[in-house]
DNA sequence: GATATTTATTAAACTGGTTTAATGAGAATT
DNA sequence: AATTCTCATTAAACCAGTTTAATAAATATC
């Protein structure tokens, strides 16, 4: 579990004996390709965290898909909304590669909170952290054009688009697969 | 301070001895219409809860504003994303009415915090609430049409469109005011 | 290796916004 | 009261996306 370490301390100092104490509720846990973690309608018992493997975040719209994320490798994630609100999920969780994660339940992390004032402040900080990737994200959606963000996509998670399928990307971005396959067809064309 | 203490009870038991201690780092201070309570360059030193009025916070893009969002009573505020990142604010908050706010430093939210956990836990709650927010908003941006972000904007916040100018609403809608126009002449048609 | 299925592209018609510019209506200033 | 300024609407031309449908290409299955 040396990433899921490595990850927790890039957030804030955390002792060895503090670490030991949170690293021992996660679990591995392996998902084949198209399986699923989470459907509508249950609860979210559990955190992730992506040690290989790829999981998209969605929702059904009039029957496609609505794609809010891919987490991969150092991500952690769950439902986070349906989390914190303690209602039911209307999203997917479905890995779309073979993957293995580290899970924690809810209880658990409550309990390592409890017990570790250092890792409280890394549940603090990465809660900061998801605050200003949404900031990031809406400033995106209400500043930038769909092409700018197809760019912008491009350049931060570029290893993205030889794993995921490219009408996933596009409903990531928000868009038909028409829309992205025209978009990428004007650049080419430059 | 009532709606201060009141606001801030909302969210977890604080105990009165503890919401004395926190309270007493608040001070007033009032703005006149068109003031600044902060501009782009600036860094972050305070955090603001609206008692009276109304600021909006926005960036300017190529000459015209960007709302992203309007505080009116009630709301705790600041340009969080410089806050959180203690980076150079690249924004605006304004007083789009005389406005009066208690507002407390970043040194004296550390002391509160320090000092009360029960008040640590208000704070990480409303950043839990504020998660919330910006996840709906996200969700609004990618699955709504622009009108019916509009109609959702008059059933939540109906006051607003008596106290703001319609062009900002339309930027915060992320419309033109020619835009915003179009839907509200489609509306009423109907 | 042939067939079926999934994914990506293209075309055509359409739509809901944009930009620019002119007009109108209200509020503030002199 | 007249003037100026700000704000909202309208019109016209335009554009970046949509939907639907057909086709092509890649992948999975038998």
């Amino acid at each position: 579990m040396e990433d899921l370490k490595r990850t927790i301390r890039s957030y804030t100092h955390v002792s060895d004996s503090d670490m030991e104490f949170g690293l021992q509720f996660y679990k591995k846990q392996t998902f084949k390709k198209g399986d699923f973690l989470l459907k509508p309608g249950q609860y979210i018992d559990n955190f992730y965290f992506v040690k290989q493997g790829c999981v998209s975040y969605y929702t059904m719209e009039e029957g496609t898909a609505q794609v809010m994320e891919f987490f991969t490798e150092g991500y952690f994630f769950t439902d986070l909304y349906a989390y914190i609100e303690d209602i039911q999920s209307s999203s997917y969780l479905e890995a779309l590669e073979d993957t293995i994660v580290y899970t924690i339940s809810k209880a658990d992390v409550q309990k390592v909170f409890d017990h570790s004032h250092q890792l409280e402040r890394f549940g603090r900080l990465s809660m900061q952290h998801t605050f200003v990737i949404n900031f990031q994200r809406i400033n995106q959606l209400r500043n930038l054009s769909n092409q700018e963000r197809y760019l912008e996509l491009l350049r931060k998670r570029p290893t993205l688009f030889q794993r995921v399928p490219q009408y996933l990307i596009a409903s990531y971005l928000g868009l038909t697969p028409v829309g992205l396959s025209k978009i990428r067809k004007r650049l080419s064309q430059k």
